[in-house]
DNA sequence: CAGAATCCGAAAGGATACTG
DNA sequence: CAGTATCCTTTCGGATTCTG
């Protein structure tokens, strides 16, 4: 997942960003800490088609990338907050655009192939 | 990588946009293919570090999808011209966002492991 | 030129059970 | 509550060879 340091290509920038937020999981993982600090069980509510095992590694993932901060309690019963980073917040309007994008489009996503690729069938049996 | 239909909770349309740019590849591929028309040799210049069968593979991905139209030209040597479609337009500014987030902040990317993540050295030995 | 086919190792991702 | 630890399957992605 990790790739190398593609100096400055144009479009490579475009790989870097999309490095941090790619898989599953993270691009909804930061929507939803951009509502605010949250607690590991609040995430898991929020996304329940994730499993913790793959929540946990993901926010861990985004935790090393720095755009994430985990913040521990010495508490009985734990608890685990998590927050976005300043790196983290500054892609709120990446994450915004994703999110309109996929609102004004998923409707034609839904389960069509994609217009032209449709055979048309040869005028019926 | 196909998920279904998630209705429309939000954050899943974050989902729902970054299914079609995931991967290793197809964010690029679509950056590329913002410049106009391409060839598949083009592309292949355009980009040296994917190998051939990665961007075969992610052009037909991207061509499910409804993203990007293929045309084949019935000649020899062969010629395989690849465009952005009407949807795959609709991410410019998705792909140009992530670019710009990328060029911004790729620097502070490079080696560090994020900053707060650093253990500071119990000052010295 | 633009691929298809095959083979392979490495990650991603999921299910389930266990724990401090 | 917030994870680990295993196990397992699927997918990603690269290398190489072959072809119309």
């Amino acid at each position: 997942m990790k790739r190398q340091n593609f100096s400055r290509r144009p479009g490579c920038a475009v790989e870097t960003a999309l490095d941090l937020i790619d898989g599953k999981w993270k691009g909804v993982i930061l929507y939803h800490l951009q509502a605010g600090t949250q607690r590991f069980g609040e995430l898991r509510r929020r996304m329940p088609s994730v499993t913790q095992r793959m929540l946990t590694k993901q926010l861990r993932a985004l935790e090393q990338d720095g755009l994430v901060i985990r913040k521990v309690y010495a508490e009985v019963p734990p608890r685990v907050e998590y927050t976005l980073s300043e790196l983290g917040e500054s892609l709120r309007p990446v994450i915004d655009i994703l999110k309109a994008w996929g609102e004004g489009h998923q409707e034609r996503l839904s389960g069509a192939p994609a217009p032209h690729l449709v055979k048309k069938p040869k005028r019926a049996a």
